[in-house]
DNA sequence: CTGAAAGCGCTTACAG
DNA sequence: CTGAAAGCGCTTACAG
C-alpha cells in the first residue's frame, strides 16, 4: 500500500508536507494542498492507523468484552457503544470469553496489548485475581450491567430497586401470591439482588412467601418452562410471577397457555430486560426495562472523556421504568 | 506504559534479546529468559501490537461491518467470527452503517486504515461505487448473508431454494392456498429470489397464486401484524404463510391468535432464519435455518487464509435446513 | 548466545 | 510555507 513516502515524491514535497496535508494541519499554499490531496487520491491511498497510532500513542480504540452465546441484549450494548465511538474517530474492538469468565485475563490482556484507550467488560462475575489485573491497567475501565467491588467502576440498573417495583407493580394490580422465578444463587449481581427486591415489596404489602415460589435457574426460556411445571404441581399455586428475565417470563407464559391457563387472567407474568423478544410475546410482555443502548453509550462516552482528560470513571445508576404490555 | 527498552536495560540485556524472550524465538539461555521474563512480570509489560503490527505489516485485525439496529441474528455472525479469529490471535473490529449503507463507503475506510486484514460486510446492498472502492481494497473482503455482482466473494444461503423449499414444505403439508409475507421489493438478495422461488414452488405443483397473497414488508415484526391483517379482509384467504423472517412470521401467528385463529390448523407458518425467537413462539415457529455462526466463522477462516496465502476467496453456499416445530 | 542498527509509517518540534 | 530529523515500540537480518 502507498505511504506518505510515495506521496511524497510523487508529489514533489517533503512526507512532513503531505502529512501537514492529509491531517489539515494548515501551514500550507491552497496549491500543495491540492497538488499533495490529488497524487493520494489517485494513488488511492489510506492512512496507517497503526503507525501514527504508535506515534502519538493513542489508539483510538475502545475494547468490550462480553460472554458467550448472549445474543440477549448484547447486540444493544454494542450499537450503543459504536455509536458513539464512531462519531468521536474512536474503532470498538469485541472479544467473547467464556460466561464463566475463565479466559477473561487472557482476553484483557490482549486488549492491553492491543492499546485500547479504554476498556468495557459487561455481565460477568470478576473473579478476585481479574479484578487484581484491571486495576493494575493503564487505562480506564468501565463494567456495564455488572458490578464488583468499588475499586471498579459500574454503569447499571439498581436490580434490587427494579425486583422491587416489579414484584409492586404485581402487588398493585391485585394479585398477592406471587413467585419468583429463574434467578441465579451463585450470581450475586443479577440473581441475589433481584431476590431481595422481590422480598422487600412482598414484606412491605405484608404478603407472605412459601417457599416454593422461588424456583432457581439460569435466565433462560428453559428455565421458564421448568418454573411453569414445577408450579403446577404446587397445591399453594401462584397467580403472578416476577421473571428475573424475559426469557425465562415467555417460557413461563407459554407453558401456562399451553396447559390450558389464560395470561393474565389466570397467571400474571412480568419480565425483566425489556428485549426484543418481550414485544413479540404472546400476549406481548410487560416487563422492567434496562437501557441497553445507553448503557453502551454512557459507557463508551465516559471512557472516551477518562481517556481524553485522565479523570477517573464515576459509576451510575442508570434509572429502570416498567413497560406496560398485556401480560399483567 | 513500560517498554522492551524498559526490560532491557533492568535485565542488563539488549532490546533484541527482550525481544527474543517475548516471542519464544530462541537463541538465549534459559537463564537470560527467566531474568527478561520475572523483569517484565514485575513491570507488568504488555506488548505494544501497534508497533509489532507496524513492523511487520500485519495488524491482526479481521474488521465486521454490519447494518445499524439489527439484533437479529448478527449476535450469532460475530460470535461466529470473533471465536475463529480469537483461536488464531486475531482481534475483530466492528462498526455499524446505516441500513441503506449510506455511510459504508465511508466505515470501509476506516477500516481499511485500520489495516485490518480483511473485511466481512453483513446484509449489505452494495452500490456501484461502494463496489468499485471494494474491489479496490489491498485485503479479502467476503460478503455474508448477502451477495452483489461477482466481482466480491460471498457466503449465504440458496434464497430461492430455501424459499422453494419452505414453500414446497408447506404443499407437503396439505396446504393449497399458500401466501407469502414481508419481502422487501427492491430488495434483490433476500427479497425478490425468496418471491421467485415460492412462485417456482407454486408453479411446479400447479397451485394458482392470488396476486393479493403477496404482502410486501420490511422483514419486520410489524410487518406481520400488517400481513395477517390484509390475509383476513380477503375473501380467498391463504391458509398457510411462508414468512421471509421469523419476526415477521412471529406477528402473523400472534395477530392470527388474537384473532381467534389456530396455529397450525387455521393457519400454518412457517419462518426464515431459525433465530432465537422462533423456539420461543407459541406455537413454536417451524423455520428455514441460515447458518449464521457457521457463516461468521467461514467468513473468517477464508479471510485469515486468503490474508495468509494472499489466495482469492471462493463464493460458498452454505445449506440451509427446516427446523420443524409446530406452527405448520 | 547476544547486540547494534535499520526500518515499519507516521507526527511534530525545530530551523529556516 | 517547507523540509530534515528524531522518535513512537517493536522485529529481524547481520555480525560476532
Amino acid at each position: 500500500m502507498p505511504t506518505i513516502k510515495d506521496i511524497a515524491t510523487q508529489a514533489g514535497v517533503s512526507i512532513a508536507t503531505v502529512s501537514r496535508v492529509l491531517n489539515n494541519r494548515g501551514g500550507y499554499t491552497e496549491e500543495t494542498r491540492k497538488k499533495v490531496m490529488r497524487v493520494a487520491e489517485n494513488m488511492n491511498y489510506y492512512r496507517n492507523e497503526m503507525a501514527a497510532g504508535l506515534k502519538k500513542s493513542a489508539a483510538r480504540i475502545i475494547g468490550l468484552i462480553m460472554p458467550k452465546s448472549s445474543t440477549l441484549f448484547y447486540g444493544d450494548i454494542i450499537e450503543g457503544l459504536e455509536s458513539v465511538a464512531q462519531q468521536r474517530g474512536y474503532g470498538v474492538i469485541i472479544a467473547h470469553a467464556s460466561g464463566d469468565g475463565i479466559n477473561l485475563s487472557e482476553i484483557i490482556s490482549i486488549m492491553a496489548e492491543r492499546r485500547v484507550e479504554g476498556l468495557v467488560i459487561a455481565s460477568f462475575a470478576l473473579a478476585q485475581n481479574v479484578i487484581t489485573q484491571i486495576n493494575g491497567l493503564p487505562f480506564p475501565v468501565v463494567l456495564v450491567s455488572t458490578q464488583s467491588d468499588d475499586s471498579i467502576p459500574y454503569i447499571k440498573v439498581d436490580d434490587e430497586a427494579a425486583a422491587f417495583d416489579a414484584t409492586e407493580y404485581l402487588i398493585q394490580h391485585g394479585h398477592q401470591k406471587i413467585a419468583i422465578a429463574g434467578p441465579n444463587v451463585t450470581d450475586k449481581i443479577a440473581g441475589m439482588t433481584r431476590i431481595k427486591g422481590y422480598e422487600r415489596a412482598m414484606m412491605k404489602h405484608h404478603l407472605p412467601i412459601d417457599p416454593n415460589w422461588i424456583f432457581y435457574g439460569d435466565f433462560s426460556f428453559e428455565a421458564g418452562i421448568h418454573a411453569m411445571k414445577h408450579y403446577f404441581q404446587l397445591s399453594n399455586r401462584p397467580e403472578a410471577v416476577f421473571s428475573v428475565s424475559d426469557d425465562t417470563a415467555i417460557g413461563i407464559m407459554n407453558t401456562a397457555i399451553q396447559e390450558g391457563l389464560q395470561v393474565p387472567a389466570d397467571i400474571a407474568v412480568i419480565g425483566y430486560d425489556n428485549t426484543r423478544v418481550a414485544r413479540m410475546a404472546n400476549p406481548a410482555l410487560t416487563a422492567i426495562s434496562q437501557p441497553f443502548f445507553q448503557m453502551g453509550e454512557k459507557a463508551g462516552n465516559k471512557i472516551m472523556s477518562a481517556a481524553a482528560d485522565n479523570i477517573p470513571i464515576q459509576s451510575e445508576i442508570l434509572p429502570h421504568t416498567i413497560v406496560e404490555r398485556q401480560s399483567v
